[in-house]
DNA sequence: ACTTAATTGATAAAAATTATTCTTTATGTA
DNA sequence: TACATAAAGAATAATTTTTATCAATTAAGT
């Protein structure tokens, strides 16, 4: 299993076997919502209180160890931070997966054009899965 | 103003004041929040029920006359639907545009790749704006 | 004009999220 | 290793957001 302990210190988070599962969990199972990350961690922590996992969100999400994708249509899902990538949504059987796509040359057109300052993008492309067609 | 009575009903719905106070303040505004539309209802329809904004916004939703934008770190806001575009988020001030980015190409390359059938996406571009540098 | 199913406003209920409080614990320091 | 302390946990209350219920009203077809 991967040093968790050291991955929270980094991010200014108190190492705590809650919050090592969380992230265990997040490594483990990729996109999660709340809602199954609390039933995950239940069956660590019998007696955990669903706000522990709300705050352990929101803590994590404003240190940036992990970030937010909003889903069309679905609650939001929430993963590891990890390089810069896009999102593929099975319409059908719900499932999530990354794709890096390079979008910077895009990116950069759109930003000259607009004269928007670009530094981030969500990119969801929505249809269905090889096993959904 | 425009015969939102006609568009409404293309849609498959009656065509009450409310609702066409609904689309004509959508048409006006471009993207709204729930809360920013009961505001803008509130001044119209002084007695106006929030449950009658969600149900018509839900209600709209299905029948594909308006749809949803998921803005990160915020609340969704709604529009009109029109031909599939992206969005442009200025993180400062908070402004959303639309801009048309032809992704028809890109997402070609992407179906291939992954085997994936893609029929929709969702592409937001956050930064900051002219205004906003 | 009449009929009827749909919509509205008022309100209650449910679901989702955040705040509070007291107890426990991780972590830095002696 | 023991101690001090700020932070985090569980339990639970409160708040916010969204949906459901229901009686009164109304849009729209005949
Ligand atoms: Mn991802
Ligand atoms: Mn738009
Ligand atoms: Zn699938
Ligand atoms: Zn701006």
């Amino acid at each position: 299993m991967i040093n968790y302990t050291n991955t929270l210190r980094k991010h200014k988070l108190k190492a705590t076997p809650q919050r090592i599962a969380i992230v265990d969990a997040l490594f483990l199972n990729g996109h999660m919502s709340t809602e199954f990350l609390y039933s995950i961690m239940l069956a660590k922590f019998s007696s955990i209180s669903l706000a522990t996992i709300y705050k352990n969100i929101n803590l994590m999400l404003e240190n940036c160890l992990i970030n937010e994708v909003k889903i069309p249509h679905a609650k939001s899902v929430y993963e590891l931070t990890k390089s810069s990538h896009s999102h593929l949504l099975c319409k059908k059987c719900g499932n999530i997966e990354d794709v890096a796509i390079d979008l910077e040359e895009l990116v950069d057109k759109i930003s000259k054009i607009t004269e928007f300052q670009i530094d981030k993008t969500d990119f969801i492309l929505s249809g269905n899965c090889k096993n959904c067609h």
